[in-house]
DNA sequence: TAGGATTTGTGCGTATGTATT
DNA sequence: TAATACATACGCACAAATCCT
């Protein structure tokens, strides 16, 4: 009798994609901003485990580019120029494009019910939202638009790169001091237009936004690092 | 005095390098073929370690999908239908096309010459290789083509891909008793074709070169593979 | 059905490397 | 320059889970 169905006592792996997300969420939003030592015992602690599965965490994590192991200094989450992003960000436009070729999945009731949600959440955001919230909120909405395909090595690598990038969009934001609130505004609109296009059933035209949008967002983050 | 440069000491993170490639390359040369369970005491005396660094290695090849550690079981090597093998091929089509936009590098003189040992040793393969030397041989042209793109991401993941859809293929090639000796030629024709567009600069041509076969090869496959 | 053999998961002490004083 | 502090890397012993007899 294991635990395929219900909820019964969580599996070793479940647990360990429980820190790892956790983990992961809290370098994206700035909790562990680039440069921060990550300490294994502490962690271990806070997760009431031991060094050994935080350690397999962590490992987790540096394979996917998010912190550095270092012998005799610690682990560090790691930082990274806009020059160096941009390999990343062009190919995540790329991918996102994809989307809308591989496998679309054309979303029932539920899931426009749950797109009109997040909208209406988007839009109290423009006025009352923080930076991290908005950055909560971004997270939410990119796994939620995920959902669109069904080819999981897309998915996989989608969110790869996603975090990769995102984590380090924040950071750039606030030091290239971009206007928040008309992000938040651009965000919401894009919103709009892919739900009008989700309602036509054209999953193509969804992922081109998406991917428009991704790539004047980091034209922004460019123009304004590169000339402040 | 650390080791960045010269022989010295090979680093930690090096040992653990070598050992996943090796092991990687064991399961794509059917060493280990699907459903082979690995163990870990066997490996790490193998390796002249202990279990702990041999466990970071199983783990990022269980990240990457090549093995799968159940507890109380064993690490096993994974397998898949062909069926599920087409995400995966087709993602890897789409990648490839991409390497002749994302960054893609003009190779130098000495790049010439390697491939045309390539070609060369590829020639001689087609009446005396066995399918071992052929996978071999295939993954040295994979690594060697690679190099005509800069983007370090997308390097990444199309590595990611080919080990993932490649070990499959030659366990299914074999099942679906492919002419072996005919996929040889084609495949040496491919490179030929290949070597063409670099001498005319035309690195998309190349990345659809690239793209035309593998999608040829994998319909070869389904089609024997859906008939016997 | 029960028990033992085998395997992975966990916890912790120790070794090794780095940085700072 | 040397010593001390502290971090990760490693190795081993034990716990937990599964399979086979």
């Amino acid at each position: 009798m294991t635990d395929d169905q219900g909820d019964t006592t969580p599996s070793v792996r479940d647990r360990h994609d429980a820190m790892h997300h956790e983990i992961r969420q809290r370098i994206c939003l700035l909790d562990y901003p680039p440069g921060t030592r990550l300490s294994e015992v502490a962690l271990a602690e806070e997760f009431g485990t031991s060094r050994t599965p935080m350690r397999r965490v962590l490992a987790r994590l540096e394979d996917e580019g998010l912190v550095q192991s270092v012998h005799g200094v610690g682990t560090i989450v790691t930082d990274a120029e806009i020059s160096e992003l941009e390999q990343e960000y062009r190919l995540r436009l790329e991918l996102t494009e994809l989307t809308g070729r591989l496998d679309p999945v054309v979303p029932g009731p539920d899931f426009m019910v749950r797109l009109d949600g997040l909208i209406d959440r988007g839009a109290e955001m423009i006025t009352s939202g923080t930076p991290r919230a908005f950055t909560r909120f971004d997270m939410e909405v990119f796994q939620t638009l995920l959902e669109l395909t069904a080819n999981a090595p897309l998915r996989e690598m989608l969110e790869r790169l996603y975090y990769k990038t995102k984590r380090l969009w924040l950071t750039a934001a606030i030091e290239a001091q971009l206007d928040l609130t008309e992000e938040f505004r651009i965000f919401h609109h894009e919103l709009e237009a892919i739900r009008l296009a989700l309602r036509a059933g054209d999953l193509e035209a969804v992922a081109h936004m998406q991917r428009a949008h991704i790539s004047m967002s980091f034209q922004r983050l460019r123009q304004r690092g590169g000339a402040g």
